[in-house]
DNA sequence: TTGTACGCGTTATCAG
DNA sequence: CTGATAACGCGTACAA
């Protein structure tokens, strides 16, 4: 593969010339010519290893999300690569598969590869490695997950809002046992959605004694084992708010093997959009976040980060909003 | 950040020495030890963008993918990442969005960055930036997608196995009228379905004129648009073979619009699966691809081609499955 | 086994 | 504006 050097020495110029063509500096315009003439004959490419070394700086973006096949996540891709590009950043896409140490060695990776920054959706509580990068001077922005103690941006929704308007809506429809089944405690989304869906209930002047709250682990199994526990539970609901997309599914697996109707039997309102929503009979009630510009949100925080290492971190949330279907109209 | 240097000053011993013990040639014991202690007093971390350009080569695989938000690209991606890690390497994604041109940014950046390897679903006929890649002495892995004059291995499935599946079952349910929703000619997929397609019909005694085959473009509008111009038609299809999985949720679309009930009206098998085949009602018959073997299938030869860069490049083919659900039952 | 010194391919500095 | 040359941080002959 063709170097610097060959393509000087085919021009019949310094190195130096060459970079500077190759950089955009001002050199004269015959010489410039003899340069990109060299650049295609030679059909060279700059190494972008040996030019990261020299300017001690990246292109490329990390993006760790914790589940490539979370619909949410990949969604949200799209508007940082937007952002990205515009910046003139390429993205790169690591899947941590909610699995921390899988998230601490793509950290690793980024920090040793000196990427220019990352975007992270944390996959767990630990937040060590997350600091190491950060104490290390690597540009981080969060996003969907908050993380107690790590000095980074954060790019959120307003969790505890869209919980209460699914609850609300709940309630409105004149559900008496409302259930929720949320996320592992120690993530910041699934303890605001379950604030949102008490602060609903005692809203409407219901006690909530903590009977009909599960706490899973926001995947599918985790979801349908959440439901059957309802189920089994004396104070059987009549209607589910469910704190993720993944456990929505998996609740609804379970009420379909117990032959039981929804919205007859059991109202459910899932959080996250499902791309199939509109397609399942019943239509499912979600709370859909604005993926797209969570994803536009958290790159422009990273650029601005990139721009002014030492400002103060900033906390972007977003709103979400209600899209009323079938699953949660009580039928008269 | 500190750098070797600083660590071999701390130790007491010259940089090789550090860089012995890090990559673990034989080192006296004793300062082995001293060696590992300022590593971790200094927090010191391998500058990989300088080991790279020492070694001239990348523990990075680039899997540059057509459509992030498509599950059969992203269930791959688990097959990928598995044999990767095992083989030592980390797996960056790359989103194309079936975009050519942002393909070939992709496929500039791995050849820039020195990336030890590529896995690439094409998304277009174009060639020229793939056959550089491969001229450079990048190691290439084509999947999903076969390109005509690249010499690269290939991982596929068995896209006409797969179409005569679905379309057999078709037959035998005794539909009349079956129609073929395929995807763009120029993609190797779209024709082999369609070929399969045509052989099963054939197979069946069946004369088929092209009335009832529509190109789409493998979106989901492509395929709304598509069984919209098929109901239009003076030969009104009563079943419909669809050649992937977003083109199939526009033709459910489309049917539902239509208010034509599936299967009674129109019999559907989709091919790819989709995750949620079974919530939808009626449930969806599909022809499934194995993908997560089909990502190791990838990896597998990615590392092979690593191995052994000259040898003949390789073409594995893996068998799909049909899934018969309700979307395609007869009722007698 | 250990240390010295060179080179990987660029960019940046400094004379000219 | 151009060219020679010193870094960037690391691995590895080669010599000790």
């Amino acid at each position: 593969m063709a170097t610097i050097y060959d393509v000087a020495r085919h021009a019949e110029v310094s190195v130096a010339t060459v970079s500077r063509v190759l950089n955009g500096s001002s050199v004269d315009p015959a010489m410039a010519e003899r340069v990109t003439q060299a650049v295609t004959a030679l059909r060279y490419r700059p190494n972008l290893v040996a030019r990261n070394l020299r300017t001690r700086r990246t292109r490329l973006w990390a993006v760790i999300i914790s589940d490539v096949r979370n619909p949410f996540f990949t969604d949200m891709v799209r508007g940082i690569e937007d952002v990205a590009s515009a910046e003139g950043y390429s993205v790169v896409l690591c899947n941590s598969d909610e699995d921390a140490a899988k998230e601490a060695d793509y950290v690793d990776v980024a920090l040793a590869e000196r990427m220019a920054g990352v975007i992270l959706s944390p996959s767990s509580g630990r937040t060590t490695h997350i600091n190491s990068l950060v104490g290390a001077g690597c540009p981080v922005v969060l996003v969907d997950r908050e993380l107690g103690g790590v000095r980074a941006d954060a790019v959120l929704t307003d969790n505890e809002q869209g919980a209460a308007l699914a609850t609300r809506h709940l309630v409105e429809q004149g559900f008496e046992r409302i259930a929720c089944v949320t996320g592992p405690q120690e993530y910041s989304t699934a303890a605001q959605r379950l604030r949102g869906y008490r602060a609903a209930l005692a809203e409407a002047g219901r006690d909530e004694d903590g009977s009909l709250v599960r706490f899973a682990d926001f995947r599918e199994p985790g979801g349908h084992a959440a439901m059957t526990s309802l189920l089994d539970s004396p104070m059987r609901p009549d209607a589910v708010f469910v704190a993720n997309n993944l456990m929505t599914i998996g609740v609804l697996r379970c009420l379909a093997e117990h032959a039981l109707s929804v919205p007859a039997d059991v109202g459910v309102v899932g959080f996250d959009e499902l791309p199939w929503a509109e397609f399942a009979r019943p239509t499912i009630t979600t709370v859909g976040q604005p993926t797209y510009d969570e994803g536009r949100a958290a790159a422009e925080a990273l650029a601005r980060r990139i721009g002014s290492p030492d400002t103060e971190p900033t906390r972007t949330v977003l709103s979400t909003s209600l899209h009323v279907r079938e699953s949660s109209l009580r039928e008269r």
